[in-house]
DNA sequence: TTGTACGCGTTATCAT
DNA sequence: ATGATAACGCGTACAA
C-alpha cells in the first residue's frame, strides 16, 4: 500500500520547487515556466505515474470537475443513451459524472442534490425537471435535459415535440385516418404537455376534430400506466398517437385486450424511438429523438455555464425524425 | 453567492472551538464531548445549514464515500438494471457512484481508473473484467460484477452460468433436440467461457454429441457479431443456445437470412433475459439473471471490503432461472 | 471534557 | 522564470 506520488515527489525528481511543478503541470499556467523545465516536470510526472489529488485541488480551487447527473430511473430505456452522451460530453473537458436516480420522488431528488452539492459538484444535469419547478436557489450551474420548466431561466436541451407530433398527425391523416386519439403523458412534465398541445394544434391545422373522448391522460410514462389509460379510450378511434414509446406499448396491450389488431384495426405511433422500438411486434412507428446528442449537448451547455455563469440561458431544441414501421396502415385496410 | 458555512462558523456560534465542534458533529466521536455542548453544536450547525466540505474531509481522511463504477457501455441493456442495483446498494451506506464507460477499450479503462483514483474514489466496481486480468496493483478495494477473473483473489458477483446452460440443454433435449448448436460469446470473458464449457459438459451428461461444426464463436456480445457467427453454423442444427440475448437476436437475423423459421425450423435460447427479451418475435426463451440483485450485492460486497480490506475475497454466485417463451418448440414440430 | 497545533496536497500571491 | 509561503476546511494526537 505505497502512497500515490504527490506533486512534491514530482518536483524533487525534476529538481524544481513544488510551485513550479504545479505551474508546469497545469496547461493553463504552463506559459509561466520555461519550456525546458516544463518538459522535465512532465516527464517526471509520467515516470512516477503522478495523478493530482483532486481533493486537495478542490479544497484550494473550489471546483471538482465533477457534475451531478440526476434522472428518474436508468431502467427507462430512453435514459441510457442520454447518460452516455452526457458522459462523453463531460469527458471532453476532463469532467466525470456522479449519478443518481430519483424514481420520480421529489424528496429523494432534494436529498441527492444536497448530497452532491456537499461533494463539491460543479454543476447539475437534471432529467427530472417538472414544468413548474423553481429555479434552484443556490447558484450552482444547472442544465435540464429532455424535459424543461415553463419559465425560461434555466438552460435546457429538449426535442422538437411540436414538429414530431405534427409529422405523426400528418402521416396518419395522409393515410385517411380522421378519428385519431391521443394517450397523453403526464401534464406536469413538459414532454407530456407539449405533445398534447401539439396534438391539438396539428389536428386543427389538418381540419380534424379532437373529440374529448379520444384523448386520455396517462399518469406516468410507463407501459403499465399507458395501458390503464388506453383502455379508457373511446372505441371509435382508428389511430392513436401515444405520449411516448412505453405508453405505445401499453396501447398494444390494450388493443390485444379488446381483441383489436395493430395496424389492421388501429394504427399506433409512439415517441422517442427508444432502443428496441424496432423489435416490437409490430415494429413501432415513432418519432426518433437524438438521445445521445441530447446528452452530449447538455454536457456542453453545462460546461459553458460553469465557465461563464452569467451567460444567458440557452434553450436548445433538437430536431426529430419520423420513423415509419409496421404499426401504421391506411385506414380500413 | 455567499460562501457556505464552515465548521469554524458553527464553532463560534456554539461558543466552542472548532475541534470540539468537529467531535460533536461526527457521530463516531460524539462520545468524547458533553451531551450539552454536543446539542448546542448540532443546533448551531442546523441553523446555519452547515454541510461539511467533503474536499477538506477527503484530504484529511483519504476517503470520499464515492465508488467508481466502470462498465463497457451503458447502452447494452443488461447494464442499466445492474447499475441501478449498485447505486441503491451504495446509497444504503451514504455512498455515491462515479460512472464511466470503456467501450471495451483497455486503454480507456486504465485512464478511467487513474482519473477516478485521483478523485479519491474509495473503491471500484468493474463490469469489465477479463478472465486473465491481473489483480489491481494498488490495493484499492475492487469488486467484479457479472464477469470475473480466472484467479480467485478479487471478490465477484456472477451468475450460475453452469446451471443456466444446463437447464437450457435439458429443455431442448426433453423436446427431442439432439443436434444442438452453440453460438458462444468471447472466450476471454468469463461469461463466454463458462457458458461454452457448461454447454460441452451439459451435452455430454445428456449423452449428446458436440459436433465441432455446430459450435461457433462470436467476437463480441452484440447482435451484429452474433449474426456474423451464426451464419457460419453448420446447417443441420435444430436448436441453438446463444452466448447471450443479443447474440440470440443475431441468430434470429441469420435464420431469416437462410429462410428458416424460429421456432418451427430452429429453436433458440438466449442468456440474461435482458429487458424487452419478451417483446421479440418470437418471445425469446432465455436464462434470467438477477440483474438488479447482482448490482446490489456487488455494492454490499464493496462496502464490506472497504470497511475491512483484509477480509477474504468472496465470490458470490447468484441463481438463475429458465424463462420459456415462443422461441423453442419440439423438434420437427 | 475541551483547547492547541499541525498536516493532508494543491495552488495563488508575493518576493527574488 | 522560479522559489518561498500561506491558505483552503477538516480531523486528530497531544496537552491542559
Amino acid at each position: 500500500m505505497e502512497k500515490p506520488p504527490t506533486i512534491k515527489d514530482v518536483a524533487s525528481l525534476a529538481k524544481v520547487h513544488a510551485a513550479t511543478a504545479s505551474r508546469a503541470l497545469n496547461p493553463q499556467t504552463r506559459g509561466k515556466v520555461s519550456t525546458r523545465t516544463a518538459n522535465r516536470v512532465l516527464e517526471a510526472a509520467k515516470s512516477l505515474g503522478y495523478a493530482p489529488n483532486s481533493a486537495a485541488r478542490s479544497l484550494r480551487t473550489k471546483t471538482s470537475s465533477v457534475a451531478g447527473v440526476i434522472i428518474p430511473d436508468l431502467r427507462n430505456p430512453v435514459f441510457p443513451p442520454i447518460v452516455r452522451g452526457i458522459e462523453d460530453g463531460l469527458r471532453e473537458a476532463g469532467y466525470m459524472a456522479l449519478m443518481g436516480n430519483t424514481d420520480g420522488d421529489e424528496e429523494r431528488e432534494r436529498e441527492l442534490l444536497l448530497a452532491m452539492r456537499g461533494r463539491q459538484t460543479d454543476g447539475f444535469i437534471l432529467a427530472t425537471g417538472r414544468r413548474n419547478d423553481p429555479t434552484p436557489a443556490d447558484h450552482v450551474p444547472t442544465v435540464l435535459v429532455n424535459r424543461r420548466t415553463d419559465s425560461s431561466d434555466i438552460p435546457s436541451v429538449t426535442n422538437d415535440n411540436n414538429a414530431g407530433v405534427y409529422s405523426a398527425v400528418q402521416l396518419l391523416a395522409s393515410l385517411g385516418h380522421t378519428r385519431i386519439g391521443h394517450v397523453a403523458g403526464p401534464q406536469e412534465l413538459s414532454t407530456g404537455w407539449e405533445r398534447y398541445r401539439a396534438f391539438v394544434d396539428a389536428m386543427a391545422s389538418h381540419g380534424l376534430e379532437v373529440d374529448p373522448g379520444r384523448v386520455v391522460f396517462s399518469t406516468a410514462f410507463t407501459e403499465e400506466a399507458g395501458y390503464r389509460a388506453a383502455v379508457e379510450l373511446q372505441r371509435d378511434v382508428t389511430a392513436v398517437i401515444a405520449g411516448n414509446d412505453l405508453i405505445a406499448l401499453g396501447c398494444y396491450s390494450a388493443l390485444d385486450e379488446h381483441g383489436l389488431s395493430c395496424p389492421d384495426d388501429v394504427s399506433v405511433v409512439g415517441f422517442n424511438d427508444m432502443p428496441f422500438a424496432d423489435k416490437q411486434r409490430p415494429g413501432l412507428t415513432t418519432i426518433r429523438i437524438p438521445h445521445y446528442e441530447m446528452g452530449l449537448e447538455a454536457a456542453r451547455l453545462l460546461l459553458e455555464r460553469i465557465a461563464n455563469p452569467t451567460t444567458p440561458a440557452k434553450r436548445v431544441i433538437l430536431p426529430v425524425e419520423l420513423i415509419r414501421r409496421g404499426s401504421v396502415a391506411p385506414k380500413g385496410s
